[in-house]
RNA sequence: GCGGAAGUGGUGAAAUGGCAAACACACCAGCCUUAGGAGCUGGCGCCCAAAAGGCUUGCGGGUUCAAGUCCCGCCUUCCGCACCA
């Protein structure tokens, strides 16, 4: 019994063993100091949130670090692997109210949890830099970060609209608020409040962050594209309208300056400061004012703004265009923003859809002052809104292009001062301010002698209390923690109040992984370096979702920190690589379908190998997977294949000599040259291409080729150096996909070092050679027959066989060949009439 | 509306412009048996009873000796952004 009990693949045996293993030799995955002389290769995969299981997205991500990092370390790379825990945020919150557990807790609890996961499944992290950002030994970096971007000019306060959820009593953040209602009470609508808040002025690196994405060549440019679109630069002019009988002047935003003589109105956001003036005179305005500002509020609760209808309340003033003394009538809209441009507008009806269809409702004129370019093509009607066209109508500018237009129409008005060119930016400053207790603690005072004062760096951290209690109420939970509130003030030494709001919790990983450079250091956030020898990152690997937040701000934090002298890099991650979401039946994982597979199911029933390597074999990295558990039998029956024939012939392999490889039998050369081809194809998939997929394929029949000769490796006809060679070589391709079962097949053909510490096989171009190919030939681009050829045949060589071709001649009977086109070693084509 | 990606067997997929469907899954037939979530052999795009042959990469054009791959125009799906002036 016991015998055939050990002629089957038990990974629930393996697995457990090689764990503990490599659990007690830390040195293992830990990353060398500079001075190794390796060259580095830092990896990364995006750290988790603490929910406490894993998810099969993150076997995924994780799968792929893995491989790579395994790789490289058997490359003879100075490997960086690390991980941690992204572990502030409100899920701890709600558990804490739900379980009445401290979010601390919590969420210590849960990281535990998954590094266990994670170790089950093998992944070569260095837990020596794991980094924990709830932690205070992190996150006072970040409140000193606080303080460096303060000095710069780079942090202010100001009033501004918060998400707000009724049913939680709390703010949420942008990501939280689903079709306008509460992630977690789907039927309640977020509602909008005015509340001081902090601000990062991420927008003073708005063109530089925008610029920098044309030379981020290994960013998929999907990524780049949606950052661009998210910073939203948009080149226009500026142009201040006098208003008639007032003091004040309107400066309107427009990219279409050239269509100026065609402005019929201006319009303005509810929220305008003239229509705040004109309402604070006048009941009736202010009153219908109000009604717009509750419309526009309700539509960008219901997510959306688009939808809602174009409607507008004439203000009776008169503005008054510079360039030729039109007068327009003042008007304020309900879709136009306040927060965009300047707030105001000139309505162009004739060149824009929404002017137009603005117009068209209240019976404004509406002028043509743009042509097509092409003065024979029929008069378009309105709005006609291309730019590819000249100006009419238009007084001196008449003929002018649109571009020299806006050109000329800039000059005009800034030589007489009411006007100039100007670049605006969809992107925002950054409302880091969050009324919740599970995050950083802004290390500001509030002191009525000396005002807002930030904390002095030797006091920090300003530590998170632990004992609170969390409740529905609103305000920031912190405010009601006395001992937390209460202190003096630094300057000045009297009595004053802690600021109680915390922060995003997208700071902490703003910048989480240079710390894991240096996780121990507590004189600073890290040494620089340390920080220069490990950066750029060289691979960071997530999920796209987080193409705009995170990955915003994280390049954000780099050029500050840049600009603060810690780091020389500009950009913190060389390549970027999306992985592809993991699906099943069609739709991505999720509770509520009910379609989630637990990663802990698949490692009992297949094991940890075979789950990772289903992972990598299904699809693609960058393409979505399909979950589908049969795949996951399938390649833990191939890790069976693997381990029977490697344990069938290791004892061969053991006795032999492993300096003679050669073969002379001709099984033994064809399995050779099957290994070396398969060796070639994988190492230069981990340069780059990482379609592991194929990697996985290809040792898949490089299995099939050596199982088929099983007769011929047991009799001895495959030379026994060879069957090592073969064996070793095959446990070294599966070491970066399937690690438990490589690390104990290598043991089993009696390797001493760790499987990871082995160089990684070499490719003999010599024994990967074929002596013979198969070349198809086509007559006419219609393939016919396929001839066989020496290797390295000759071009006329190649084509008198394919000439000689039986079918060939069949086809090309009683026709000329008028051409033959010879690739050598793909192809023959033979051009008949 | 703007931007991005993708459309190939029953399924996941493969294919530096050079034999479309490698490798797997599922299915079918057979073998073996210690009856297992095991192993082995064979079959498996479509048309034709079979062979021979023909057809086939969303649709329509084009470039080329040769196109799943390159170019142009459409259609569909997914993703991101969106009264952004």
């Amino acid at each position: 019994m016991a015998d055939e009990k050990e002629l089957r693949y038990d990974p629930a045996a393996i697995e457990p063993k090689w764990q503990q293993r490599w659990a007690a030799d830390p040195a293992l995955y830990a990353a060398e100091p500079a001075a190794s002389g390796k060259e580095k290769y830092y990896v990364l995969e995006m750290l988790p949130y603490p929910s406490g299981q894993l998810h099969m997205g993150h076997v995924r991500n994780y799968s792929i670090g893995d491989a790579l990092a395994r790789h490289m370390w058997m490359r003879g790379y100075n490997v960086l692997h690390p991980m941690g825990w992204d572990a502030f945020g409100l899920p701890a919150e709600n558990a804490a109210l739900k379980n009445n557990t401290p979010p601390r807790e919590w969420t210590l609890a849960n990281s535990a949890a998954m590094q266990k996961q994670m170790q089950r499944l093998g992944l070569g992290y260095d837990w020596a830099t794991e980094v924990t950002t709830c932690l205070p030994d992190y996150y006072r970096w970040n409140q000193w970060f606080f303080l460096r971007m303060a000095e710069k000019g780079l942090v202010y306060r100001k009033q501004s609209k918060v998400n707000w959820c009724p049913d939680c009593a709390t703010v949420l953040a942008n990501e939280q608020v689903v079709n306008g209602c509460c992630w977690r009470h789907e039927d309640t609508l977020v509602a909008q409040q005015d509340l001081e808040q902090w601000f990062l002025r991420i927008t003073a690196y708005a063109e530089e962050l925008l610029k920098g994405l044309d030379n981020l060549e290994g960013w998929p440019e999907k990524v780049r594209t949606m950052q661009r679109n998210w910073i939203g630069r948009s080149e226009g002019t500026e142009i201040d309208f006098a208003v008639e009988n007032r003091p004040e002047k309107i400066r309107v935003f427009t990219t279409r300056v050239d269509t100026i003589f065609g402005a019929t109105s201006l319009q303005l956001a509810p929220e305008h400061p003239f229509v705040v003036a004109l309402a604070q005179a006048d009941q009736g305005l202010a009153r219908q004012v109000q009604g717009l500002i509750e419309e526009q509020k309700k539509a960008r609760e219901s997510d959306d703004f688009g939808a809602i209808e174009k409607h507008g309340i004439p203000t009776g003033h008169i503005a008054i265009n510079p360039y030729n003394g039109d007068l327009l009538p003042i008007w304020v809209a309900n879709y136009v923003l306040l927060d965009y441009g300047t707030g105001a507008i000139m309505s162009v009806p004739g060149h824009d859809e929404r002017d137009f269809e603005f117009a068209k409702k209240y019976a404004l004129p509406v002028k043509r002052v743009i042509a097509p370019a092409d003065p024979r093509a029929e008069e378009p009607e309105l709005p006609f809104t291309s730019d590819d066209g000249v100006l009419v109508n238009s007084g001196d500018y008449d003929g002018l292009a649109v571009a020299a237009a806006q050109r000329r129409l800039q000059e005009e008005a800034e030589n007489h001062g009411y006007g100039h060119a100007k670049v605006t930016y969809r992107l925002k400053d950054w409302g880091i301010s969050r009324q919740r207790y599970w995050g950083t603690p802004i290390p500001m005072v509030h002191c009525e002698t000396d005002g807002l004062v930030p904390m002095p760096d030797d006091q920090l951290p300003v530590i998170l209390p632990n004992k609170i209690e969390i409740t529905q109420q609103g305000g920031s939970p912190l405010g009601r923690v006395p001992e937390f509130v209460n202190t003096t003030c630094p300057k000045c030494g009297k009595p004053a109040r802690r600021e109680t709001d915390t922060m995003d919790t997208f700071i902490d990983s703003s910048w989480y992984f240079y710390r894991y450079t240096d996780a121990k250091n507590s004189a600073a956030p890290f040494d620089p370096a340390k920080a220069q020898y490990w950066f750029p990152i060289d691979p960071y690997i997530g999920g796209v979702e987080h193409a705009i937040l995170h990955l915003i701000y994280s390049r954000f934090w780099t050029k500050v920190m840049r600009d603060l002298g810690l780091i020389v890099n500009d950009e913190p991650a060389k390549r970027l690589f999306t992985q592809g979401m993991v699906i099943k039946d069609g739709a991505k994982m999720s509770k509520s379908k009910g379609n989630v597979v637990s990663p802990d199911d698949m490692v009992a029933r297949y094991g940890a190998d075979a789950t990772r390597m289903y992972a990598l074999f299904a699809a693609p990295p960058d393409r979505d997977l399909d979950w589908q558990e049969d795949g996951v039998a399938g390649v833990s029956r191939f890790l069976g294949r693997v381990w029977r024939l490697v344990t069938k012939h290791s004892p061969t392999a053991r006795n032999a000599d492993s300096l003679q490889s050669s073969s002379k039998s001709e099984k033994g050369g064809a399995l050779q040259r099957k290994l070396h081809q398969t060796i070639a194809k994988i190492t230069q998939d981990f340069e780059g291409r990482w379609h592991f997929n194929t990697c996985v394929a290809a040792i898949m029949e490089l299995v099939n080729e050596m199982q088929a000769a099983d007769a011929e490796l047991s009799s001895g006809e495959v030379p026994a150096p060879v069957v090592r060679e073969l064996l070793t070589s095959l446990v070294l391709l599966l070491a970066p996909f399937a690690p438990f079962l490589a690390a104990e097949l290598w043991e089993e053909l009696g390797e001493q070092t760790a499987i990871l510490r082995a160089p990684w096989p070499k490719s003999d171009p010599e024994l990967a050679r074929e002596d013979e190919i198969e070349i198809p030939v086509q007559v006419n681009g219609k393939l016919v027959s396929v001839v066989r050829v020496p290797a390295g045949a000759q071009p006329k060589d190649i084509e008198a066989a394919a000439l000689a071709d039986e079918k060939v001649r069949a086809r090309s009977a009683g026709k000329t060949v008028a051409k033959v086109i010879v690739v050598p070693g793909r192809t023959v084509n033979l051009v008949v009439k």
